[in-house]
DNA sequence: CTTAGGG
DNA sequence: CCCTAAG
């Protein structure tokens, strides 16, 4: 059984459909209390990233710069830029390799099926991303169609990988539906001019260090990608990469990121992928997130329009979630392909840029071992490296190995500011690029060590008190992003996207609304100190669910204009937080916290000994009339509440103490309309003398008088 | 909008 | 308190 708390909190596995809840009579609290242990997925992801970068690393630094920007296009992750939100039914899954392949697949296959949505967005949205990316860094010409050179680029690992020329599949529509978002790319590019980096893009100019080159680029999602994916699964698909063009090489990766359509798409040809990306989950956070209640409640694969989505744009979260629930059968097939092959592949640009694509784990690894795969990164910043094993991986120390399992990463809060005026599409594409910033951006791994950061890296880890025995609780890694970078605007017109933002913190203001503070901080129990994206081993997801989400005012059809709202850089973050207040005016106000007094306690007993149990609105109206602040569902909440100190020990009851008097009564209450099922109305006045009865009984007390 | 429950 | 699913 499916838990609903995997929807809250489930950004590490797979969704399953949603489970019908019980009817509510029948729902009892843990009566579906199930939890599935997906986690283990993310850990994979992780080291699928960390992989990745070690990979990136240490082939970039022997290559030339170019192969970061090669990557760039690929730092997307699990990202995906929509440019058509008018598109009916465009794929939107956030893993590129899936859909470019799934894409391809479909078009040798079967053109002219359902799937055809897949052929003209999938392609498109691969190309967006590294036309976003790559416009940037070189002037791309869109105008030029076709036949750009697409390069595939094969892993340079010397590995399985070696040689797989990827084809260039031209698509006619390519152009049409890149439209749009080459402009987009184009006119980004001149805002951005003269900056560096773009977060997303890399400028290999902008750095003299080599490895300070390769931090700043998203090493981590292309790792990602293609530790996890397998680059070559289908010899049809994977040769073959969509063209883009403008002269941009492209690169596909293979990763395997589960690309599902909302129509029916060919599961069986697809290939399965388990953890979904930071990004991935940011953005379906933002989406699933309370402010956008608009967002529809799809169910399993249904493509319900849900208002907001009226406009034809679509939420990630709902493709997502129609992906997953095909996932799940493509497990065993994921699998056995990846056994195939591990490469990726990465379109250049021509731009100058060489590209050396990374190719992560050659197979050693591979067969037979998921979770495997063991990464080597360096720490830009001191130019040590080390090995981090996933999951079942291991630091390769001379002595006793030290098993890492991450399970998850958190996502940094988002701070996006959207004028009212701004398209869905801008929003999204702007969450998109927030998220693309962060993940993009440039990020180091920190160490944390019991809540503090570990700063020494050279020390051993023996030294350092990160041992096998040590409890790996207390260890935690951080992505921090990389100071220096200073990412460009994230499609905006607003000034403030110039500011450098390095992406962590993006937060969805709505101007309009008051500022609330509950931020990330508070929301977090332990936000470790500075990291916008950390991580603990094996800590419990839900610490990612806990952060505060983006909020925005909730209706996305007044969507506020979007604007990616550049934080500073981690570190600053953590320090200097965006400052409390904008947190909180972000978010949804959550009301101010009044403690029911003991009079208020007094009326709601008494009102309930009346009333009964399940009739709030009543109690209220009986009640608490005058008391705005009171709502039917405080009164219910703190009946429940009060239900609860009444059992437990008075040495465990906190706040201002509730005569036991009334706890009794409560009791004494609850049990007797517990039992006589609210039998309304009617017989309230037995009801309370067999109230007040029992509560006489149990104490001694008389009582009579409060009938 | 109300309820009932879980978070 | 919040958030949601169900009515």
């Amino acid at each position: 059984m499916v838990v609903k708390k995997r929807q809250y909190y489930g950004f590490n596995g797979f969704h399953m459909p949603p489970v019908p809840r019980a009817p509510r009579s029948a729902r009892g609290r843990g009566l579906n209390k199930m939890k599935v242990e997906d986690s283990q997925i993310c850990a994979f992801e992780l080291l699928a990233s960390l992989a990745g970068k070690l990979l990136q690393e240490s082939e970039s630094s022997a290559s030339s710069n170019a192969s970061e920007a090669n990557d760039q296009p690929i730092i997307g992750g699990g990202v995906k830029f929509e440019q058509d939100d008018d598109r009916p039914l465009k794929a939107e899954c956030l893993d590129h390799g899936s859909c470019g392949e799934s894409a391809l697949f479909t078009r040798f296959s079967s053109p002219n099926s359902d799937q055809k949505c897949l052929l003209n967005e999938f392609p498109h949205a691969e190309s967006n991303l590294f036309l976003e990316r790559s416009s940037m860094i070189t002037n791309s010409n869109s105008s030029k169609n076709g036949g750009a050179d697409l390069k595939s680029v094969i892993c340079k690992s010397k590995s399985a990988c070696e040689n797989i020329p990827g084809k260039v599949e031209g698509s006619s529509d390519s152009r049409v539906s890149c439209d749009g978002y080459v402009d987009n790319g184009l006119s980004r590019q001149k805002r951005c001019d003269g900056l560096d980096t773009r977060g997303l893009i890399v400028d290999p100019c902008s750095s003299n260090d080599p490895m300070e080159m390769c931090m700043k680029f998203p090493a981590l999602i292309n790792s990602v990608n293609n530790v996890e994916l397998p680059s070559c699964r289908d010899p049809v698909p994977s040769a073959s990469i969509p063209r883009h063009r403008n002269g941009t090489k492209l690169g596909i990766r293979d990763d395997d990121e589960n690309f599902t359509r909302c129509n029916k798409p060919l599961t069986k040809s697809k290939a399965f992928r388990p953890p979904q990306r930071i990004g991935d989950r940011r953005i379906r956070k933002l989406l699933t997130s309370k402010y956008w209640k608009v967002a529809p409640k799809l169910k399993d694969c249904e493509f319900s329009k849900p208002a907001f989505l009226e406009g034809g744009a679509k939420s990630h979260y709902l493709k997502r979630k129609l992906c997953y629930s095909r996932e799940r059968y493509q497990l065993n097939t994921f699998y056995k392909r990846r056994k195939f092959t591990d490469h990726s592949v990465v379109v250049t640009s021509d731009g100058g840029f060489s590209s050396e694509s990374v190719c992560n784990s050659p197979d050693k690894n591979m067969t037979g071992d998921k979770n495997g795969a063991s990464i080597m990164f360096h720490d830009a910043a001191n130019g040590v490296s080390s090995s981090v094993i996933g999951h079942q991986a291991s630091f390769h120390s001379k002595d006793s190995q030290v098993k890492f399992s991450i399970k998850s990463f958190r996502v940094p809060e988002l701070l996006i500011e959207v004028p009212e005026t701004a398209t869905v599409g801008s929003l999204k594409r702007t969450v998109v690029e927030a998220v693309s910033a962060i993940l993009g951006g440039g990020l180091r791994v920190g160490v944390l060590l019991h809540g503090k950061k570990v700063r020494d890296d050279n020390r051993t880890l023996l030294q350092t008190g990160i041992t096998s025995n040590e409890n790996l609780d207390t260890l935690g890694f951080s992505l921090e992003p990389t100071p220096v970078q200073v990412s460009p605007p994230l499609c905006t017109e607003d000034p403030a996207a110039l500011l450098p933002c390095d992406t962590s913190q993006l937060i969805l203001r709505s101007p309009t609304t008051p500022i609330v503070d509950s931020g990330v901080s508070d929301a977090l129990p332990d936000p470790p100190p500075l990291t916008n994206l950390d991580t603990n081993i094996e800590s419990n997801r839900e610490s990612v669910s806990s952060h505060a989400d983006i909020v925005t005012d909730n209706t996305l059809p007044d969507s506020r204009a979007l604007v990616a709202v550049p934080p500073v850089n981690a570190e600053e973050l953590a320090m200097v937080p965006l400052n409390q207040k904008s947190k909180r005016s972000e978010l949804v106000q959550r009301r101010t916290r009044r403690p029911f007094s003991v009079s208020e306690v007094e009326a709601l007993v008494h009102a309930v000994e009346e009333l009964g149990t399940g009739r709030w609105r009543d109690v209220k109206l009986c009640s608490f009339e005058d008391a705005d602040h009171r709502t039917y569902v405080d009164l219910k909440d703190k009946w429940k509440t009060l239900v609860h100190t009444a059992q437990i020990a008075p040495q465990q009851r906190r706040g201002e103490p509730v005569p036991q008097e009334l706890l009794d009564r409560v009791l004494a209450a609850h049990a007797y309309w517990s039992q006589h099922q609210a039998k309304q109305h009617s017989k309230n006045q037995t009801a309370i003398l067999k109230i007040t009865d029992a509560h006489a009984v149990r104490n001694g007390v008389q009582d009579i008088q409060s009938i």
